[in-house]
RNA sequence: GGAGACGUGGCAGAGUGGUCGAAUGCAUCGGUCUUGAAAACCGAAGUGCCUUCACGGGUACCGUGGGUUCGAAUCCCACCGUCUCCUCCA
């Protein structure tokens, strides 16, 4: 969430760059939130603090003195309790109304309201061109019998599919290329839980504004489970509630997982094929950093899924989100789109964010700066970032349309040859 | 799913209803000693919040939430979690 005390100092200036989001409700409350919370804390405290005095002359006092004492420290009591509920109730307001905030944007984030301002940055390839009629991959993929949307329709629903033969061995080397690729770069691989509590929904800003978009389990009604919408969920709280060494920092994860999501709101969106799925599978980066680090590893983290492209010979290019396209939790973001020959137009397939303090501060995560000399030096919230690297399914998808052939082969991408066992080209049987 | 045990500071581990933010040990940091290091000795050291320009002061936190009490780490209840044994199982 956002630090409450850049609204107190500066409040116009914290609402106007808040609103390069677009409007946003109820800022207009935080600050007398604020304030009553505040207020009621110190008389609380001041409160307390004549309870301590009271009670610690009631020690050794006589019995006589005790009984004296006992109605006034009753009554004390009584109103730390109600002082205590009033404390945090203020308290309980202001959390739930910074939770529902989104983060503010950087400075360095182009204006804009939707993906219609958002910012090429470059383009990476060239698209390939066909001397026949492209297909998209979903005949492509049903043509070689290697993806079968209907029987995992039949089952599961739309936004479901099953893969076949060749197709398994395919999207399983596309994962491996990738798991290799980021492990080759001294990242520390994680398989994390594909469940996970609220608190760590909340952490990352996915809770409690879009619970829509997630899949609920529960062993009881109050004891729910979320299925990820993706690994960023359990990696980033990896650290929750700790206090890391800032000579450790950036520490930089990486995770395979499966991934869940239920579209609300998407009806309609690239219903066709394996785009937009209830679940696939992605390679995400997650990294820990001081705010000094956080620009050079998002950088990096971009160049990463840039060149995993580069070296599966996908034509690609890099975009600045704007303002108004932000998520929710993000301050500045670059999408990765690669082309898609069937719609003749890039398509995202990696989305690189970094999130400031803004998650760290919900999910608890900080570091301790190196102190100089004896000075001891306080915690401070840590700066999270992620990025995909990449999507599988959609990258299976690029590889299936790019690399597909005049008689509906598909050539293996020279890399991938080896996680395929040698086999270069995938037709039908 | 059944039975039992337990949840205290970075870790280990004490703790009588008030003098406990909490002994002690280890680890950590600073210093003395040493050519340097080790050992030894001395000292420092939790987190959040409120208040203060600052030094500082205050308050809360012993799994979580309630309760009893003038007063709870300590007593009672519920919940959560961990461990051991049994059962089951990829």
């Amino acid at each position: 969430m956002i630090d409450i005390k850049l609204f107190e100092k500066d409040p116009d200036a914290a609402v106007q760059s808040l609103e390069k989001r677009g409007e946003i409700e109820g800022l207009d409350d935080l600050c007398a939130l604020s304030k009553s919370r505040r207020s009621a804390l110190t008389t609380l405290q001041a409160k307390q603090e004549k309870r301590n005095e009271l009670n610690g002359m009631m020690k050794g006092a006589t019995p006589e003195v005790i009984a004296e004492k006992r109605s006034e420290m009753k009554s004390l009591s009584q109103e730390i309790k109600s002082l205590q509920t009033e404390a945090d109730d203020a308290n309980e307001r202001l959390q739930s109304m910074l939770l529902s905030i989104p983060n503010i944007p950087r400075a360095d984030v182009p204006e804009g309201a939707d993906e219609d301002a958002n910012v090429e940055i470059k383009r990476v390839g060239t698209p390939p061109e066909y001397n026949f009629e492209v297909r998209d991959h979903t005949d492509i993929g049903e043509a070689l019998g290697i993806i079968d949307f209907e029987r995992a329709a039949k089952i599961s629903g739309s936004r479901f599919v099953f893969l076949k033969g060749a197709g398994c061995a395919l999207n399983r080397a596309i994962t491996h290329f990738m798991i290799d690729y980021h492990a080759s770069k001294g990242d520390t691989e994680l398989a994390p839980p594909l469940l996970v509590r609220p608190e760590a929904a909340v952490g990352v800003g996915q809770l409690p504004k879009f619970e829509d978009g997630m899949f609920k389990t529960a062993r009881s009604i109050d004891d729910p489970l979320y299925l990820i919408s993706t690994a960023e969920l359990p990696v980033t709280n990896y650290y929750a509630n700790e206090i890391l060494d800032a000579t450790e920092l950036p520490k930089r994860f990486f995770a395979y997982s499966q991934c869940f999501r239920s579209e609300a709101g998407a009806a309609g969106r690239d219903t066709r094929g394996m785009i937009r799925q209830h679940q696939f599978e992605k390679v995400e980066m997650v990294r820990f950093t001081t705010a000094e680090q956080a620009d050079a590893e998002l950088d990096a983290m971009v160049e990463r899924a840039s060149d995993i492209l580069s070296q599966l010979g996908l034509a690609h290019r890099i975009v600045q989100l704007c303002a108004g396209d932000l998520s929710f939790s993000a301050e500045k973001c670059f999408d990765i789109e690669v082309w898609l020959p069937s719609q003749n137009t890039y398509r995202e397939i990696s989305s690189c964010s970094t999130f400031g303090t803004y998650q760290a501060r919900r999910a608890g995560i900080r570091y301790r700066p190196v102190s100089e000399g004896n000075k001891k030096v306080k915690p401070v919230v840590a700066t999270t970032l992620n990025g995909s690297g990449l999507a599988i399914g959609r990258t299976m998808v690029a590889i299936l349309e790019n690399y597909q052939q005049a008689d509906g082969s598909i050539k293996i991408p020279d890399v991938l040859v080896p996680y395929m066992k040698g086999q270069t080209v995938i037709q039908a049987s």
